[in-house]
DNA sequence: AATAGTATTACGTTAGCCGATATATCAGTA
DNA sequence: TACTGATATATCGGCTAACGTAATACTATT
């Protein structure tokens, strides 16, 4: 029983599955909007995209949408659960790119000064 | 054969080993220091830091260092490919960081204003 | 000897992703 | 009409990376 469940990121996939989503969209649509505002740096493939909408369904991050216009598309919108984890996603990615950019413009510690840090 | 390898992102842990190494660190070290700058909300198991540690020194993103003072602590630092690979990586968070709070700041369509999106 | 610090690996589990495949609809056109 | 290509949904199966647990072992300090 892992008491740390450390499983708390979301995959670039479901990240992007759920901002896409703060707009009704169908399955089809998620993937080539995925596309374009990542200028196709991030493609899903179908079972990744079907699966993972069956997963957030199950979650209750998204939910379906009735459109009646065009029943062969289905549509689907993030959910008030749903948007909450992206905020929380959100403060995540924040203290990565924190710690990240912190170490990068510290840059190294010359070998010739004197080290204060803490020990 | 994948033309698109998507598997160009890092997990959390691999990042955090990597941000650690711009100074020398040893395996234990390493550990603490993670748990230390995330407040204790990324703990490493010892087979996922070991483990990962030997991956990216196959990868070449980090390297041994010799220590003559402690020869128990086997020490790691970070290489110039390495580097890259983390700006690269904060290139990506930003890209993702952006995009979320794009949505974020935009809201809801309203559902009582006419939509004026492009179809 | 006991404890704390440190390194290492073997093993099992799971998540995530993709490719293949099947099916169906629609628009355009030959 | 019939064909074709793009649109669209869905699932299955398999591969791999990632992770954690547990166990082992070594060393320094007390």
């Amino acid at each position: 029983m892992p008491e740390t469940n450390n499983r708390n990121t979301l995959t670039e996939a479901v990240y992007y599955i759920l901002i896409s989503l703060f707009e009704p969209m169908h399955g089809y649509g998620i993937m080539n909007h995925i596309s374009d505002i990542t200028k196709g740096r991030v493609v899903l493939g179908a079972g990744t995209l079907y699966g993972a909408l069956n997963t957030l369904m199950d979650k209750g991050w998204i939910q379906p949408v009735h459109n009646p216009a065009d029943s062969r598309k289905k549509e689907y919108v993030i959910t008030e659960i749903g948007k909450t984890v992206v905020k929380e996603e959100l403060v995540r990615l924040w203290e990565l790119i924190d710690n990240g950019t912190k170490v990068l413009s510290e840059g190294q510690v010359d070998i010739n000064e004197p080290d204060t840090r803490e020990v």
